[in-house]
DNA sequence: AAATATCTTGCAAAAAAATGCAAAAAAAAT
DNA sequence: ATTTTTTTTGCATTTTTTTGCAAGATATTT
């Protein structure tokens, strides 16, 4: 079997059951958990999946379904996502950058909404394409193959010129006393422009995010004026992040 | 058995299955590996094929769902797409903005081409994105939802900033007295401008265009450099366009 | 914290591709 | 019909790609 046959069996695969399995698929295949982990790169290099621990999941972007990750309470996003709805006033310019939280959050916008939205994130820019009253504005820069955004000094420069009214801030861990961090250096270099370029900082974290810590720190908590999070408003968990005046939603 | 009822059986072969192996290809058609190897060699030049490591797959094999709608359905556009490779060579950087012909350009880039490509199209980013060895630049701006490009102010300031070897523009209407020209303003000012950042600037005409004349004037003649058409370059029709030190492809 | 599962990395074997060459076949020219 | 030229084919060699394995690192679960 030639690889390329294995890897569409794979996309297939994973478009009917919006998961996959590694060890599964190597024993459904037939060829070695090495080649399925391979082939497993290579379709996120292309952005076709977004690879997890034991396996993936389907790349929301492409499927324009939800999707429904290992480890991911699907419920929850939808809950997040549709609450986040209530950041958005007509006639605003928001900055958006990359991640799934914000890919739903923009595929949920209600049709009349208006809105002009600056993002670096392609999947971002084509959902939006689709919406009759937004207007996008692309930041340039080198464009990262996996994350599907555009980074670098072309990115940072643009910003130097803009003001928004909201920067919804996408990112991986979230903890009261380290703040807001990342996995990637380069993004979160601009991520930090960002949140100077913008008159209010929102976050939109599901639990999961909630008290975790990554490698590079984004901002400190300070920085963000609101937080969306699918608990209650008064759950005592949030109560570090109330405390530092955050406005929970 | 002839060299072309074989590749008309790959061919056929390839449509039924999606994809073909050249090892079981060679034992059923009882010819040697070499003879398929070359058989498929051919069929690819001839783009009706991609080859892969251990076989070849149909064409739109693992494409995006983003880039459907741009399929080619005409023979000259091949054609000339094909000989537009001659206009690269490997550590180059290249301006290229949308249209159907620079999408279909970008699709047939060979896998082993190491290039830097600056565009402002959408689609071109995404195809490119499946291109192991192409890095891409995206030019930030206003998004245009039907080109899908970005446009305005802030792609002419990032141009500024850059120098590039060559310039692949695409276009409406060329005329040997009239010159460039477009149907849509804005597109055009922005090309005028990545015309003045490139050092050679190269178009790819469909025979259909050349002689026919748009709306928005783009630029003079003199600016372009190179002509890549699908007639011979002898032909009298290219006269107007040689005589003025365009170097025709 | 231990146990289990999964991931990463480097390596070597195997498979396939590219290249150059010469024989065979086909086509063209005489 | 025969010679010349061109094209096609198969083979041997080198190079590249793919694959599976093993050992150590990392992550997840119990």
């Amino acid at each position: 079997m030639i690889k390329e046959e294995r890897q569409r069996l794979i996309i297939e695969k994973l478009n009917r059951d919006q998961k996959i399995n590694l060890v599964e698929l190597s024993q459904l295949l037939n060829v070695s958990y090495d080649s399925i982990r391979r082939d497993v790169i290579e379709l996120e290099d292309k952005g076709l999946l977004k690879k997890v621990h034991g396996g993936a999941v389907a790349n929301s972007y492409l499927s324009f379904k939800t999707t429904q990750g290992f480890g991911i309470d699907n419920q929850e996003v939808l809950h997040l996502t549709r609450k986040a709805q209530k950041l958005f006033e007509n006639h605003q310019t928001i900055l958006m950058d990359g991640g799934t939280t914000n890919f739903h959050i923009a595929e949920q916008f209600p049709k009349n909404l208006e809105l002009t939205v600056i993002t670096n994130s392609l999947p971002l820019a084509i959902v939006l394409n689709e919406h009759p009253k937004i207007e996008t504005i692309l930041l340039g820069g080198t464009y990262h193959k996996r994350y599907q955004i555009t980074l670098g000094n072309q990115a940072m420069r643009q910003l130097e010129h803009l003001r928004v009214d909201l920067y919804l801030m996408g990112f991986n861990g979230l903890d009261p006393n380290v703040g807001v961090t990342l996995r990637n250096y380069e993004e979160s270099v601009l991520k930090q422009k960002m949140a100077k370029s913008a008159k209010k900082v929102a976050i939109c974290a599901i639990t999961e995010k909630i008290h975790t810590i990554e490698t590079y720190k984004v901002c400190d908590l300070h920085e963000i004026d609101c937080l969306v999070t699918s608990l209650k408003p008064s759950d005592p968990s949030l109560n570090d992040f109330r405390n530092k005046g955050i406005e929970i939603i």
